[in-house]
DNA sequence: ATTAATTTTTAGGCTTGTCTAAATAATTGA
DNA sequence: TCAATTATTTAGACAAGCCTAAAAATTAAT
């Protein structure tokens, strides 16, 4: 059984994996849990010795098979958390993630299951970002960014690359959701930003926001 | 903030008092936490620094009104996500306890209300016991068991003193529920042992059972 | 290709929460 | 009452998980 601590390091290793795609560094592992680099070597050294990651000296660290399959358990119990918050107990989108990192910890066999079913099984979080099923399966997010649609076509709002409660909140106050469509209007070569229609009101989105946002082409 | 630990002995000592009313014991905590009774007395250190217990010497501890509060606000979480369990996630009763003992430590201010609200304020959990509310009431088990019935009268079981899983599977396999009506027909003086009716049919309730059933006189 | 800068690891220390073993206090019973 | 028993506390140890400071390896820059 793995401690919390334990599980926090598989997950961040497995989100730095995914987002980066280069092996991952102790100085990122750090960072991504704010912690020193000392002690993730320490737990890394401990992770290796239980064959959940990879790990050569000075050479980085990957996730072993094994080690694949917890992370993506994690992943599950906390988008399945995520859900539950959201769509029971009326918190918002922004509101959703810390508590989410403390239920995921929550060790049982059947809570989860039981729970996804109690939930009607969804596929989605309501980051956008898919939720594995029970046997790790998890759907490929399709990384189109907002800031790569053409002028004067239309997207759907699929999911945001940045969950933090900062970016969530700008987008409520922006009026965008999941699901809201926007045509882009224009773009300025200068900064990089979008002119969007949502529901017929025209904004300006800055480049920051439109590399955040996932959506899918209309 | 109080860690896990810390919370576990503050229930711990509350459950003590509650049951015994005599001033709780080193050996009685350790007991309960199944821990040794060195370790006991540390963390009632920690405990009394904070303000939590009343400590002295070899005199036992008592919780202080800060303790008591502290209490009753882990005892609510554990009862509603203890009805959470049960009513959403289709457990039984006698699988939700341990599951419990990990979600009443999940850190929020307004999780747990949440959590009330949607489960529309419950009173009670599955094993009969009152939730306090918000602001730490609950209310006082009467404290009548099945053994104390008389013959000839009926009555409605209302909960269980003794919620460990062998009983409560017990009580499943006699098809007795919150809220069976048992009829007391006679009563066997050897063994204290009482024939009672539940929907027609006679059994035999030993002593042992009848003691740990709370019921309320029809 | 060396040196400088950065990253990573090692070594040693701290806190929390547990333990065992020994010392001390309280209680029991003859 | 006072000796034996039991309960409690103290002292010292240990694992987990973090830290700082220093050493070692790697990478970058001139």
């Amino acid at each position: 059984m793995l401690s919390q601590a334990e599980e926090n390091y598989i997950k961040a290793i497995f989100s730095i994996e995914l987002s980066s795609n280069k092996t991952v560094s102790t100085t990122l592992i750090a960072k991504s849990l704010k912690m020193k680099a000392s002690s993730v070597t320490d737990m890394i050294k401990k992770l290796a010795d239980k064959d959940l990651v990879n790990y050569e000296k000075y050479k980085g660290v990957s996730l072993t098979s094994e080690g694949k399959q917890i992370a993506l358990k994690i992943v599950r119990k906390h988008r399945l958390w995520e859900v539950f918050l959201m769509d029971k107990l009326d918190y918002k989108w922004d509101e959703v993630h810390d508590l989410a990192e403390q239920l995921e910890h929550i060790k049982s066999n059947t809570l989860i299951d039981k729970l996804d079913a109690f939930l009607e099984f969804p596929t989605h979080d309501p980051h956008g970002d898919p939720i594995p099923d029970k046997e790790g399966n998890i759907e490929q997010h399709k990384n189109v960014m907002l800031s790569s649609i053409e002028i004067n076509n239309s997207c759907t709002v699929i999911g945001v690359k940045d969950s933090s409660t900062a970016f969530l909140k700008f987008l409520d106050s922006a009026n965008i959701q999941l699901g809201s469509v926007l045509k882009v209007i224009s773009k300025e070569d200068f900064d990089n930003s979008v002119i969007i229609e949502n529901k017929s009101i025209s904004k300006s989105i800055s480049n920051q926001i439109s590399k955040n946002l996932f959506v899918k082409k209309l």
